[in-house]
DNA sequence: TATTGTTATACTCTATAACTATA
DNA sequence: TATAGTTATAGAGTATAACAATA
């Protein structure tokens, strides 16, 4: 049976729904997890975005969090004061400051990565392969 | 120091870390869509856990975001304002409220629904079987 | 006394518009 | 002129503490 809705124009299946209840749901269990780590959920999406040695303009960023510039100072601006991040002018344009992790940042982002992707005692109900069949899934959805 | 070090005590794997890299996308497509029915992404949460004909105590309705009961005060205030939701006095305990959609609130929350499952095309790149396998694993997964 | 919801307060998050310094 | 980032401002989201009404 599919999962059509007869009064949308718009086709929906049910995988679909089930990953965006999914995603409601992991906005209610953040925000504790990050208290944690004294993060918000906006500063744990945005130290997410920032890898390891892989500075990342401003603007891009503003991107990625699909928000507007001037939301990212603010953010950048809290995070910078406590050492988290560094902002560095870009040698190739002076208007674009680079943003990179320090040392205490990239501990912070791995602690966080480690909370919100330890795998929780409900993913136990799945069998071996589910799990697999599961990872192998979702990583063709999100490539 | 720890902060290259892979080691953690707790468990992983690989498709607990695809749906929660998924959740981090999430976040960032809903301002956006929820803009469409000018809400924001709380109010959608909250929209979304008040099902029609649901009526919903306050104090469970913060349980279910996990966040203060003040913090919901605030936000059905401006939802009710709107004429989305309305509170109810409980015939059973007059200190509590119980929260319920109005038509309207019913109607938006639908729409919203309706864009937030509709399959993007990204979901076109998994056979048949695989979305269905997707679905069933999932379904065990949040039940 | 304990609980439900509100109010008061103080932050953070977020967008818009105006500004600066580059390009 | 156009772009990257900031500042100023306003409103929404959020938690803590104190409070009123009810249990």
């Amino acid at each position: 049976m599919t999962a059509m809705c007869p009064k949308s124009k718009h086709r929906h299946c049910e995988a679909w729904q089930l990953l965006v209840r999914f995603s409601f749901e992991q906005r209610s269990t953040l925000p504790a997890l990050a208290a944690e780590l004294d993060l918000s959920p906006a500063q744990c999406h945005l130290l997410n975005l920032i890898e390891p040695d892989r500075p990342m303009p401003m603007g891009e960023l503003a991107g990625a969090l699909s928000c507007d510039a001037s939301n990212v100072t603010g953010l950048v601006d809290r995070l910078e004061s406590r050492g988290l991040v560094q902002r560095s002018p870009s040698p190739e344009d002076r208007r674009v400051k680079v943003l990179s992790l320090t040392p205490l940042g990239a501990r912070i982002r791995a602690a966080l990565l480690d909370r919100m992707t330890s795998a929780p005692p409900t993913l136990g109900k799945l069998s071996a392969a589910d799990q697999r069949a599961l990872a192998r899934i979702l990583r063709q959805l999100l490539d």
